[in-house]
DNA sequence: CCCTGATTCGC
DNA sequence: GCGAATCAGG
């Protein structure tokens, strides 16, 4: 695939939009998420707006020639930031709780998370995530079991149970109840 | 493990 | 210029 302009141009909105390389390099297409971040890179768009702590510029101290060669794994590249934002970091003194920690425990909790499903987003659910539903998808808090399935199985093992119950076993209500 | 961006360097 | 391999980190 090659960079063409409208690809390009894609690129920049989508990295602006702040979407990683990896969804990116999927919505391009042909691409990988190192070719994207390669690219970001070649154009100048590196470093994206992240809230820069302090004055600190993050300067990053050129790397000593070396002799190793990429992928020489014992050969520590020596550290190069001038700077880990510690200064920034103990500005920020954390804040007394002033509200006590809640027990927020909603009904839909109470049944859903019995079989203590991981309960992702539609956004963290990947490949090999199990696509059980958990609630009303019409509603905000409708999350996926998200428990660790096959790739390519749309559940885990546990709703892969239930999902594929053959019809002859349920005659006698052998399983329990599918609460969930 | 899943993911993120950053970097190097053979091509 | 390109991007795989790798690193470093969450």
């Amino acid at each position: 695939m090659q960079w063409t302009d409208e690809r390009v141009e894609l690129l920049k909105k989508r990295w602006a939009d702040g979407l990683s390389a990896s969804q990116i390099a999927a919505e391009l297409g042909g691409v990988t998420r190192n070719a994207v971040i390669g690219k970001v890179h070649r154009l100048g768009l590196s470093g994206r707006v992240k809230a820069q702590p302090s004055g600190v510029a993050r300067l990053r101290v050129k790397p000593a020639p070396t002799t190793a060669r990429r992928g020489a794994p014992s050969a520590p590249r020596e550290h190069v930031y001038a700077s880990h934002g510690g200064a920034a970091l103990q500005a920020v003194a954390q804040p007394q709780a002033r509200v006590m920690p809640q027990p927020r425990v909603t009904p839909i909790e109470l049944v859903e998370t019995q079989f203590a499903c991981e309960r992702v987003t539609i956004m963290e659910l990947r490949e090999n995530m199990c696509r059980w539903p958990l609630g009303d998808p019409s509603q905000t808090d409708f999350r996926f079991c998200g428990g660790r399935s096959s790739p390519g199985d749309a559940y885990c093992s546990h709703h892969a149970q239930i999902a594929y119950q053959p019809a002859n076993d349920r005659r006698r209500d052998r399983r329990p109840a599918i609460a969930h």
